[in-house]
DNA sequence: CGGGATCCTGCAAGATACTG
DNA sequence: CAGTATCTTGCAGGATCCCG
């Protein structure tokens, strides 16, 4: 039941819930997108439909085991269609489904959002480590 | 280099770069936005400042022990701050930075996006579960 | 209270080989 | 080409104990 409430009353909500595996969408939803390759496959199929090979070039270093179940989980929630040719040798191919498509938005912003703080979070990364770093030499 | 290009021609710049994992912001990023915890400890903390402990009942089924590195975590890149008051017992209040704040805005669109398909996406998994049943069905 | 250190285990995921 | 099947392993992450 989405709704306009903040962030957190909804929170609130979730928690009252017992945050619910099965039930919250955070832990639901979130779980795919994090997914080390979920969302890589899904913007690489923003651009357009591709083939299974075709992904695997696409991302480099998935294991086609991987692929494979990635594939399969994205097909599972819907976001993505699979359309196999039966041709010779076979081919098939991927696709963002509506459902999927309308994923995009949001991820998109998401993904500026990397793309505009990634400088900021890699110097305080720098920054930590540093500090980390020196007080280890500082101890020894 | 945030741009307003579509995704799909980043997706390429990015693949030309080999998706160096070091450099590039999705998998940098994302990583850390799907990590289990780490975006429900956010949102937990959009609401408001919270302690160690208060943040370790909020989220009930996080061990101590990912707790605390979840938030070391999203201190280190600058999501959060940490704030020791030297009182007895200690006590140690988290809080959004500003760039935690800033992240907030494109992940509660996520969130809004996930709520609201949460419904087709539990539908699409149940087809293809079912799907996946009956074939066995039809095979034994 | 807010952690750190250590031990231990399960499962995620790589490597390899096979198939329609 | 587009996957499956099997084996094997690393390490994420839980449990437990300790400490300032």
């Amino acid at each position: 039941m989405p709704n306009d409430a903040p962030l957190a009353t909804r929170f609130d909500e979730w928690q009252a819930q017992g945050f619910d595996a099965e039930a919250c969408p955070v832990r639901n939803v979130l779980d795919r997108i994090g997914d080390k390759w979920t969302s890589l496959l899904l913007v690489a199929l923003a651009a357009k439909p591709r083939r299974f090979s075709e992904l695997h070039r696409a991302v480099p270093d998935i294991s086609k085991r991987m692929l494979t179940q990635s594939l399969r989980d994205l097909q599972r929630d819907g976001l993505i269609t699979r359309h196999v040719f039966p041709t010779k040798p076979p081919s098939v191919e991927y696709r963002l489904s509506p459902l999927g498509q309308s994923a995009m938005a949001p991820l998109a912003s998401l993904i500026d959002w990397a793309e505009r703080s990634f400088a900021k979070i890699k110097a305080s990364r720098a920054a930590f480590d540093a500090a980390d770093t020196s007080e280890h030499v500082a101890a020894a």
